[in-house]
RNA sequence: GCCUCGGUGGCGGAAUUGGUAGACGCGCCGGAUUCAAAAUCCGGUUCUAACGAGUGCGGGUUCGAUUCCCGCCCGAGGUACCA
């Protein structure tokens, strides 16, 4: 009977299925336990080898805890909105729903053959108006809610109105915008209903607000600062502008320092927790007010060492700082004006990669220091970033290394305050050890103490005060999109409105056209049926609009992370309809308790996740504060890309009259090794000791290979290479000289050549990386008539290891591995493969070791003639290494050191198998162990054993330690730390009585050679050393 | 620049509190079986002819360091002039 691993992988998959296997209950005696992966994003590629790392390493947590009794939940979803199906939409036409079904059904598949033991009667999808209905109905709780700072939470935006009403708002102590007005009780009273709700929006955890976004007027769309390309955008090349629009934002700054603080309680990875620790970038320090000279305006800075108050010899703003263009003189004008120009000119993300370079400059205004009242300039610059604390600072150049930069560079004064500390090379940035000189009621006084005295003087003068400051910035919520959630949202006189929770969920509505409109409204302002009537409660036709019962929606979308928010809860009971889960179900299950994904979401998802779980605790509908206790980060698995190295030529040439750049008469493609020898010899020269107008002169900014063809004519470097690379330089020179025949007669002169690298599709390639020409030739019209220079007849291709993306034809798909070597063999593979955790490139040519391993193991129980397992004793050996491997499982499971447990199992059924074992006892554990792992192979077995129930929840076999006890051990000898010979000595032996049997060991002697030795370390049951 | 994680055979990696460096697998070499091949099985495989050396480099602590400490170098990921 052989390892028939197709036909069994199906029959068990399908008898998951059909009895439900692990549906998980929302009540239970069990003790729970709870397995989250990350839900994918349902993309047009599918899935690839990288995907299912980190959902294999939590099923065989899930199947494991499953073993040790739990009532484990293991759900799986799919986060459906997203970009890619509108893009496909705007350029096809193809509803994006239609293509987020197509493509879920497709990772469905995929995932359905790797055997995970998912509950899927649990399945969410964020773009289900079933789902998207629980994402609206936060945002209405978000929408009424405020953060009160006395009592630490969120609370009902009802009780601001009563403090409103019955003292105004200036005792209210809360997380509000930083443009507030003062006002008593009598004049909110006073306030018409308008004024009042603008009011209100501008303390809710969620409102509208002007924010500064990446434009493009082209694409009619807001773009990520990553999606903008030297200053235009990635997509097409458009220009981007900055430009102010009203969005929603949701008010996460109110819990920054909970969200600090409560890093603490969780089992996450700490460069997950630093990376979110400097994401939300506590500082603490002082506001400092200047007075400006001339003007009422004051300038209000920020700064984290008021110590240093009278080290400052400027101020410098942001360019687009408010106060710019009023205080800056009549004489300074153009100056600032240009200035301003060109740092507009420059993206946020250009401004920020250039660091050496020192720009500003000065607006011909003063400043008035609060105690010294001496004038200080006042400068503009873009290293000060308008967005964070006030767009202003205060410059202390003794003590930074930026403001000494720029002082430097404008030759503005550096006062010095630090005692006994060289200024003149570069700032003195070391605050523990210093003491302030020159700082009149600060001098002699060491940082912390200043700091405290600086506070209190500015509080006194009313100039300043303590504060602390966050990086963090709340989170823009609204997107000019289509495929998203919409917002429950009208607007009455330009005011927002919720529709009432009971009306939910406010479906998307159809559009003609998936983009902006002409006008630049979002894609929604396509829509023809986009209105609310609040007198039938229901979404009707636009004509309707008589602004009295019905109204406009709102036509932005929520952002991809709105619906990743809380699926981890709504899989709790994700089929309520009336609720976003019961009180029973969410008191079953509390929250996770494994939660693996990648760690790019370290700032993204898993922070506005923690905000939302705060958010929905605060309210009452969630128990816990935090939703996942422990978070691990599965690696990447990075595809080996294959090159081919295209010749192309650096010459002079006449424009012809088809303006084209003259072209090989076919495309030449050379062999890796030849590629790579041109590319070694011009890495070697290059290297050489020459002088730099020698280097200059080699590389010439025309590409290398007119540095070689230099080599060759002649004028240097010939002297430094050895015959072998002159070998390789006339190889180089003969296949220019080919180049340059073909192409004289298009009239252009060939002085190098240049070889590109060019993604092949891995699967043209073979293990011996030898690319199949005639594949590479049909794969695209381009390559058709490519010619090629081989190597041993063959042509080889370069290969490196990079992220495994679709662009670079990299990717892996697990379908033909299943169906080659089984699941079983690709889920023992990929844990294989090395620690969870380590990113690491993938390589089938392993998979049969995997596999190799299955087989072995299936013989173990199976032979030609059945089943061979038999109700014989087992053997001390036998459960030695039955014992040994249950304890090493255990422990490698609890530490996600999957891994390691793979390497036993190999090691446990190689010993069983010389070992001949055939007892039940023993392989009947064997096979549980093995069970989480490739759960097909198990199920099948332990069938065959004659059970009929699954073998999921089997319990898990106990170890026992009495079985691994030694009576001896085979000593290693080390002679001063080294290990040179082994030796077969009884435990029971004491130090003494062990000294003595080594040191008259003839090996002893031989190593020592007459020497006596200094000293005899022996611990017993571990290792005799022997100094001397 | 800063933060984080890494660096061990030809390759992926193991060595969990300092105690035999290279488990396990791939690849490679040799052998058995076979008319032959596949499959399977057995043996070998860090370097060195050997003495010995050896976990990125240089120091240190220790009887003993891949592991701990100090100073560097290199790679990957993240972040971005944070006042």
């Amino acid at each position: 009977m052989n390892y028939d691993f197709n036909e069994i992988e199906a029959k068990w998959q399908k008898y998951w299925a059909e009895n439900q296997t692990f549906k998980a209950e929302n009540n239970s005696d069990k003790e729970k336990f709870y397995v989250l992966d990350m839900f994918p994003y349902p993309s047009g590629a599918g899935l690839h080898v990288g995907h299912p790392l980190g959902y294999i390493a939590s099923d065989i947590y899930a199947r494991y805890k499953r073993h040790k009794g739990f009532n484990v939940l293991h759900p799986m979803g799919y986060d459906s909105f997203g970009l890619p199906a509108e893009q496909y939409a705007i350029q096809t036409g193809q509803h994006p729903a239609i293509t987020t079904e197509t493509n879920i059904n497709r990772y469905r598949e995929q995932l359905d053959k790797i055997g995970f033991s998912f509950d899927w009667s649990r399945e969410v999808r964020t773009s289900n108006p079933d789902y998207y209905k629980w994402t609206q109905w936060i945002f209405i709780q978000l929408f009424n809610s405020w953060y009160n700072n006395d009592s630490n939470k969120a609370e009902d935006i009802s009780t601001l109105v009563a403090l409103f009403e019955k003292e105004g708002n200036t005792t209210v102590n809360a997380v509000s915008d930083e443009d507030i007005i003062a006002f008593t009780a009598e004049e909110w009273n006073a306030f018409d209903t308008k004024k009042q709700q603008e009011i209100l929006l501008q303390y809710r955890l969620t409102y509208l607000a002007d924010t500064e976004v990446n434009w493009c007027p082209a694409l009619g769309t807001v773009l990520a600062n990553d999606e903008i390309v030297n200053g235009v955008s990635e997509r097409g090349g458009h220009p981007v502008i900055r430009k102010k629009m009203t969005q929603w934002s949701m008010r996460i700054s109110a819990y920054a320092q909970r969200l600090l603080d409560d890093l603490t309680t969780v089992d996450w990875p700490q460069p997950l927790k630093d990376s979110q620790t400097n994401w939300i970038g506590r500082s603490q320090g002082a506001s400092a007010v200047f007075n400006v000279n001339g003007h009422d305006e004051v300038i209000e800075v920020f700064t984290t060492r008021p110590d240093t108050i009278f080290g400052v010899s400027f101020m410098t703003l942001a360019p687009e700082h408010e106060l710019v263009s009023k205080i800056t003189t009549p004489e300074q004008k153009a100056e600032v004006e240009a200035y301003i120009e060109a740092t507009a000119k420059r993206s946020e993300r250009e401004r920020m990669a250039d660091v050496k370079t020192i720009s500003g400059a000065f607006t011909g205004a003063y400043a008035e220091h609060p105690f010294t009242k001496e004038p200080i300039p006042i400068w503009i610059g873009d290293y000060v970033l308008a967005g964070y604390g006030t767009g202003a600072v205060m410059a202390v150049p003794c003590g930074d290394q930026r403001d000494y930069d720029f002082a430097k560079h404008f030759d503005i004064s550096i006062p010095n305050i630090f005692e006994g500390v060289d200024i003149s090379e570069e700032a003195h940035v070391d605050k523990d050890k210093t003491v302030i000189v020159n700082s009149d009621f600060l001098s002699g006084l060491p940082y912390k103490k200043a700091m405290k005295l600086a506070i209190y003087e500015l509080e006194k003068i009313g100039h300043g005060k303590g504060k602390i400051n966050y990086r963090l910035r709340d989170a823009v919520f609204s997107r000019q999109r289509y495929w998203g959630e919409p917002f429950p949202v009208y607007y009455v006189d330009g005011m927002p409105q919720m529709i009432d929770a009971k009306h939910l969920p406010i479906a998307l509505p159809e559009v003609e056209k998936y983009l902006p409109t002409e006008t630049g409204e979002p894609p929604l302002g396509n829509a023809t049926v986009w209105a609310w009537d609040t007198v039938s409660n229901r979404v009707v036709d636009n004509s309707k609009i008589n602004n009295a019962t019905v109204w406009p929606l709102e036509l932005n979308t929520m952002p991809g992370w709105a619906g990743s928010s809380f699926y981890f809860n709504r899989y709790m009971e994700p089929n309520n309809e009336n609720e976003i889960f019961s009180k029973e179900a969410i008191d079953y299950w509390q929250d996770v308790d494994l939660y693996i994904g990648g760690s790019e979401h370290a700032t993204g998802h898993l922070l506005y996740a923690r905000f939302w779980q705060k958010f929905l605790f605060d309210k009452g509908v969630v128990p816990k504060n935090e939703f996942a206790k422990k978070l691990i980060n599965q690696g990447m698995i990075t595809g080996t890309s294959a090159f081919v190295y295209r010749v192309d030529f650096e010459g002079s040439y006449s424009i012809s009259k088809e303006s084209n750049r003259p072209v090989l008469k076919q495309p030449l493609y050379i062999s890796y090794s030849l590629f790579k020898k041109f590319d070694d010899l011009y890495k070697y020269i290059l290297n050489s000791k020459i002088s730099l107008e020698e280097k200059n002169e080699f590389v010439n900014g025309n590409g290398y290979t007119k540095g070689l063809a230099s080599v060759a004519e002649g004028t240097v470097f010939y002297e430094l290479l050895d015959e072998e690379k002159k070998d390789v330089l006339a190889s180089f020179m003969s296949l220019l000289e080919d180049v340059r025949v073909d192409l004289r007669s298009k009239g252009a002169d060939v002085i190098g050549l240049k070889f590109s690298s060019i993604h092949a599709d891995v699967s043209f390639v073979n293990a011996s990386d030898e690319l199949d020409i005639e594949a590479f030739k049909n794969w695209r019209e381009e390559y058709k008539d490519a010619e090629f220079i081989l190597e041993d007849d063959k042509y080889i291709v370069g290969r490196e290891v990079e992220k495994m993306s679709k662009s670079k034809y990299n990717v892996v798909s697990p379908d033909s591995i299943c169906v080659d070597y089984g699941a079983d063999s690709l889920r023992l593979y990929e844990m294989f493969l090395g620690p969870l955790e380590q990113s690491k490139p993938w390589n089938t040519a392993g998979i049969t070791g995997a596999h190799g391993f299955l087989k072995k193991l299936w013989r173990l129980y199976v032979d030609d003639n059945g089943v061979k397992v038999t109700d014989t004793e087992p053997s001390k050996d036998n459960l030695k290494t039955l014992h040994k491997t249950i304890k090493k499982v255990e422990e490698d499971i609890e530490n996600f050191s999957f891994n390691t447990s793979v390497s036993t199992f190999m090691i446990a059924v190689n010993e069983l198998s010389a070992q001949k074992c055939t007892s039940r006892e023993v392989l009947e554990a064997l096979i549980i162990l093995v069970s989480p792992y490739a759960p097909h192979i198990a199920e099948e077995l332990w069938n065959k054993l004659g059970h009929s129930e699954s073998i999921s929840t089997a319990p898990f076999p106990k170890f026992e330690a009495s079985h691994l006890v030694e009576s001896s051990k085979e000593y290693p000898v080390s002679f001063n730390g080294k290990m040179r010979f082994k030796l077969e000595l009884s435990l029971d032996l004491s130090k003494e009585e062990i000294e003595k049997v080594v040191m008259s060991h003839e090996k002893t002697q031989q190593q020592l050679a007459g020497r006596a030795p200094k000293k005899v370390i022996i611990v017993p049951g571990k290792i005799i050393n022997i100094v001397g």
